[in-house]
DNA sequence: TTTT
DNA sequence: TTTT
């Protein structure tokens, strides 16, 4: 289907500690379960009311596996941007089942620390600076390079460009 | 919780002509499948290849109910921005089970039509025109109106505030 | 046009205690500068690099204004969801100059707190609770009621639909 | 700083043709206008009102600038996100003047065509396909693979993980 | 002018 | 199970 879209953007809390399994080839997998509410006041009691909704998050991507592994802890405020997925499985009855998942796995997914915990300081923002995880790596590679650079067929991790502000570019 | 936000934001194909239900009180609820995909070149095959996700939207918004009941067919390209929601239920056995929907209800869902099926031209989005919900009726009321207007405690459906482009407010 | 979609999301910083301003007819509005930055390593030079946007963030909505006068201070990070605009004006000679802002105005804006400085522990998430903004006031009440509620035709402040986890509708 | 979010959506109808350019180094940049409009029925005189927002989108991006120039025509509906950027520059009078625009570039970049105009049926959606761009090049390559695939240091294309529906993964 |  |  030509031009689709599905897109999840969540601000929440952690509910526990993540998991991170590994697949048998060695790929990490985190789960976290991430807590929103809202809170309104009853228009009729006047009374405040909070409703709180937990979503499944499951990271695929390796650099923002990393960021989960080091940084989210328990109780953490994250940023979170990925796809919406459900899949089927088999309960002991052997009984279609179907559970919905938010999926961070690819190029516009997004974990984001929206609070200083568990921190030494830094953040996880699109796998940035932890290795595999089309982040910014490349952003600022030298663009007047001739030799290796994009011109390859191999070596475009992520398909980023890079643009100063003091460009020499005219537009 | 302070800081939450939990949106989806879809743009697909519908599966079917929706249904529309109504409450024991006579709100409207409107039950959409909509299927996104996403396609990819497989790197080894070279093969294309596909994954069409299906999503169940439910409508609470009364003007957006209006919208899915005049416009919407099966086929109909839409735009869709509401909340991730599990509900939980009984199946026949009485085992708990979990439906994770898409909810457009209140003040930040939005479902806009993208292609011109089923219309005589116009669009919904925010239930704009159609009466109920939360739309811009009164985005270009008269600032200057000291009787009506929003200075009243009743009228202030959604909260909008005008502005001009020859406004004279000197910002 | 039908199908039109004009989005913006931040989360950044606050570069200085906001302005507000009152229209003659009485009107708030308010004038942010938020920051939002990236950080990523330098591929040649292995150094962290950072770049910093500023945006002008501009709040119409009344409920939202009323956040920011209590709540928001320099430095507090936020997280808005507005539209882009692009405003022409005359510079001192005559000469058409054009701002573009992130307009927080209307039904589909955003502004909430994620931390909790300067508050007493509230938040501001679409002026609810606030009155004037397209909240939540009516989120919860009383869908059985026969006497007042949503039946009338004027009293539909913001489009919401209510739908408890107890709900006695069959869907 | 750490966690900050900068995103542009924009569903709209693309004004003109849309020019590339190249820098000297031979990288395409692509310039394009997309009209986004809001229509509202005036509360006073009952009309039909419309609002037409003009954005300037530049697309840095390598594969979708190959989308672009393939693909999108004057009158095309697109999805475009992407992150708001101000660059200053200097009118003939050497004034500081500043331009906002929406810029694609980087792998949470997208850019998405909503109609069928100017294409054979495919669409463009991150890249995907048109070789320089963060798609889905190696989303299905096989995980098991011990000697290419991404343990090397050179063919992470954007850092996506694969998962099918049938993989051997428990979770 | 923020933040890390 | 989070957070305010």
């Amino acid at each position: 289907m030509a031009g689709s879209v599905n897109k999840v953007i969540l601000i929440g809390n952690v509910g526990a500690d993540p998991e991170i399994r590994r697949t048998q080839d060695g790929r990490p997998i985190a789960n976290l379960r991430i807590a929103t509410s809202e809170t309104w006041r009853d228009r009729n009691s006047g009374e405040r009311r909070e409703k709180t909704e937990w979503h499944n998050v499951v990271v695929f991507n390796e650099g923002l596996c990393k960021v989960v592994e080091q940084y989210v802890k328990k109780g953490a405020k994250l940023y979170v941007e990925g796809q919406l997925q459900t899949r089927k499985w088999q309960d002991q009855n052997g009984n279609d089942r179907y559970t919905t998942e938010v999926v961070l796995q690819g190029f516009n997914s997004t974990l984001t620390m929206l609070d200083g915990r568990g921190e030494g300081g830094g953040a996880g923002r699109g796998g940035s600076d932890y290795g595999g995880g089309g982040g910014y790596e490349d952003y600022d590679q030298p663009r007047q390079s001739s030799g290796g650079g994009r011109s390859g067929g191999q070596s475009n991790q992520g398909g980023n460009f890079s643009r100063d502000l003091d460009d020499d570019i005219p537009f």
